[in-house]
DNA sequence: GTCTATACGAAGATAGAC
DNA sequence: GTCTATCTTCGTATAGAC
């Protein structure tokens, strides 16, 4: 359900916020969108978060610590298992933790599209913002990652970990499946059919041999 | 060089156009910052097409014109040569032709830089404009792939289409190679090499089996 | 500490003069 | 064809009520 009145101002600015940046990106949407769903001032986002994009910030922030959380408990699970994790594994973990982050509560769906948004935003410092949240997690799962395929260069594996990075943001966004070429969609909404073909893609993707100009 | 004077109001409107809403996104861009740039009025923008979302339409058009052409001539090419073009060929004609279009013009970069974000905007209208210029050339690739492909679905072809068209979009706009997870990026700007990489990672997705559940 | 009312400059859009 | 004038809405800043 939406968030209700009785709530504190701030939550109901950065639950509004997630779902009006996640719907039409954030330089579309006018803060007067976001305080008026959030029966709120105008004033309360300079209140709380010092601007437009220190309200952004704040809505990264609080959703990454949730996808953050659950990729690195599902990493540690990788690890205590018999053996290294493979590639399979990894890109199994980090794309369905994604996929399917906050997926009890109804803001989860808002909360998903929202960071394939923000991975996508023109603005290069909007996706430091984001890549900063990401940063420590990341290095785990790039160097497990690098530790599954050792016949790889670092460097060819930190590059298909930023086209899965990327390839996820459009899954979450939308931008993957609503624009229809070939037959027609047939499955409504992103369903878990769609995360699982997904994850086939790119584990083909990280499994394939390097390019021979390595 | 940067569009003269003397050129037509026109023209120069969607020369600034294209390099700013390469640069900042649609949604970002003032029309007075375009029209400023294009030393115009404000008022020429309604003039000439209409509204802001006019003027993206017409930069789309234009360039989606070019990349076309230079696609539909390589997809002749690979038919006229012995036999039905494979998925490898077909991949990296259409990622290189996205790459490199424009490249000899000065203003090649922003052209691509452009096409790269409209796929990437949060409108869906924005979106369906880009769809319905590429449709005819992309439905001549996808009845290729999926004659390349066979023992595939042909949904399954057209999703790892859509990730093609989306994947390239990030690499054009730069999402794909400005955010440094892993080493150092050590080549500066998207390099011919970058590109190598992208059509390998693709053609490996494109070819690998059927996900069990189809 | 939290929040509201309100003002300021710049934005997109359009009507009508030239 | 092109420009000036004007309307509404945008992000931001300030002053003060609770």
């Amino acid at each position: 359900m939406p968030t209700s009145r009785s709530t504190a101002t701030r939550t109901r600015l950065l639950d509004a916020a997630e779902r009006l940046f996640a719907e039409h990106g954030f330089a579309a949407t006018s803060l007067r969108t976001v305080t008026d769903a959030a029966e709120a001032n105008v004033a309360a986002v300079n209140y709380h978060f010092g601007s437009k994009e220190g309200l952004l910030r704040a809505v990264v922030e609080r959703a990454m610590a949730a996808v953050n959380r659950e990729r690195m408990r599902l990493l540690g699970a990788l690890r205590t298992a018999a053996g290294p994790p493979g590639a399979a594994d990894l890109v199994r973990a980090f794309v369905t933790t994604g996929a399917h982050v906050g997926d009890p509560e109804a803001g989860g769906a808002d909360l998903r599209r929202f960071l394939g948004r923000v991975v996508c935003e023109p603005d290069p410092a909007i996706r430091r913002l984001f890549g900063a949240e990401v940063a420590p997690v990341e290095g785990e799962y790039l160097s497990a990652l690098t530790a599954a395929l050792p016949h790889l260069a670092p460097a060819e594996v930190a590059y298909r970990y930023r086209a899965m990075v990327g390839l996820l943001a459009l899954h979450q966004s939308g931008t993957l499946t609503d624009f229809h070429p070939g037959p027609p969609p047939e499955d409504p909404g992103a369903g878990a059919d769609d995360v699982e073909r997904l994850t086939a893609l790119l584990t083909a993707a990280f499994e394939a041999p390097a390019s021979e100009k390595t």
